[in-house]
DNA sequence: CGTTGATTTGAAAGTTATCAAGGATGGTGG
DNA sequence: CCACCATCCTTGATAACTTTCAAATCAACG
């Protein structure tokens, strides 16, 4: 059985929408992707004790919008997002597609107030982390201070990844990428690497990528044709990770699980549906 | 008489390679750009007494490559760099140039190794600042964290045009955006905004904007055709700033000086040579 | 002055965008 | 429950743009 990113974000998920007081950073999905990780228990208190509240966003809304003042960042908990820059002629350029256990808002510090905009593309629960308290109780805690530090740098480091991407690969390479890209993120996150369900339109992956909504589509098509994938409309299933690979360019090889143990517990704590490949539970 | 950044590191430039004890941040011409900017006295002065040395780099040799250790960052005192990313199955993204004033390194802080290459465009001068004890003074002055903070996330933001204008702009736009990007950083330092040397090749260039040298070379031939700019092997000047601004869709309007006072004082600081426009004096 | 690397320019080929039309999907109200 | 609407997706044909290949020119340097 296999352990797939869903399609909705189930109803039966409803979070209160402001106070946060039952949850800690300890027991949190994303634990060992966010800001925690690798800390001490008395400073992961800490940090927990920071976050006083949660923020829901509803599917379509915005997290916050260029030109917003500064105040916290946002570690997801649950939702799938897109951020993205508007030019001041209009054109817009999405730089990516934040999931449960990314950081959001960090290109905000710069100026005291938002560059970007981000944007739940299904229903989402973040953390609010206000950025001066952490930075404050980073100034007493060595390790959290480092771990920010790393996880800035991160956001840097993914960045001329799609730099590279956009400025050396063609539409198939483009597309290999970003489902090899998708597809490491939900393992990380202990979902199936090989299927999964995207959050987000054509329109979407190709703003992203740098190409247009058909060329993605008839992308798409084309590698279906060859064997390599299997889509149909949002269902994604990655049947060659390693043609996916050799036609990207991408040469990485690490093992590609459909499932860990801590999936099992990811899974049940971001309350998921079951996977579309199974036959869809009445739950 | 315009102060044009220059084409040639003069010769008379001769610092010592390591010890920095002469110099301080009090006195450096790229004050108001790098890390001290808005500090208080004793601030910089904790700041500069961590920079125990300086580093020279040659032309064309490297300041750190993918994969070295990272220990410290470095602001840029003198020299102009391509900052770069190599893909598995080698191809070369460029991803900045930076220039005097500019900070290397953070993205070596997400893994603790370097993540791109620098490669001096031209002999270079940087200072170096080692991380952990930045961090550690970071923790003891605020704003000094803070303004670290600032600069790293200013990263982002910047990383965030390049992908808008990759993702986005065509030909003739990525050049009118990137000779104004140039033109603004020239003029944040107080040098002309309207000529400057070009410090890199066509490829290069190219490789930034994702495109190749020949297109690079055709657009600029066809701006200088329609007399938008002026260009001559490295030379260049741009003759409306308007007509690029609105070619490229970058609508901002700032004012456009040749020189401002501070500009004469970084000029002689950073030694540079006379404008290539007016006749070459001896020195 | 000849060699080397950088730049310019032309012509042809290749890739992606644009324009257009037909299907599929999901939600809504009759 | 079904028709209808708004979105999203697919596919074909053509156009536009950029790359590729090729050749000539230019500049710096010993």
């Amino acid at each position: 059985m296999k352990n797939v990113y869903p399609a909705e974000f189930p109803a039966s998920a409803q979070a209160a929408a402001t106070p946060a007081a039952s949850s800690s950073c300890v027991s949190c999905s994303m634990h060992d992707l966010c800001l925690v990780e690798g800390l001490s228990a008395p400073e992961i208190e800490k940090l927990s004790g920071m976050v006083k509240t949660r923020r829901r966003v509803r599917r379509g809304s915005y997290l916050y919008k260029a030109g917003d003042p500064f105040e916290a960042i946002y570690p997801i908990r649950a939702g799938f997002f897109k951020s993205r820059v508007l030019s001041p002629d209009g054109r817009e350029q999405i730089i990516g597609f934040p999931m449960p256990g990314d950081v959001l808002g960090f290109d905000a510090i710069s100026r005291g107030s938002f560059h970007s905009d981000a944007v739940a593309l299904e229903d989402a629960d973040v953390c609010v982390v206000p950025f001066s308290e952490l930075e404050s109780i980073g100034r007493q805690f060595p390790p959290l201070q480092q771990r920010v530090h790393r996880i800035i740098s991160r956001e840097i480091v993914r960045d001329q990844g799609l730099m590279m991407l956009l400025g050396t690969m063609r539409a198939e390479e483009r597309i290999g990428a970003f489902l090899l890209e998708l597809s490491r993120r939900f393992m990380r996150r202990g979902f199936s690497s090989s299927q999964f369900i995207l959050r987000m339109t054509r329109e979407e992956i190709g703003n992203y990528l740098g190409l247009k909504l058909e060329t993605v589509s008839r992308t798409l098509s084309r590698l279906q044709e060859q064997g390599v994938i299997s889509v149909e409309q949002r269902k994604m299933q990655i049947i060659s990770h390693e043609r996916l690979r050799v036609l990207s360019g991408v040469p990485e090889t690490r093992q590609m699980l459909d499932m860990t143990p801590e999936g099992a517990r990811r899974m049940a704590m971001m309350r998921m549906h079951e996977p579309w490949s199974e036959s869809q539970s009445s739950q």
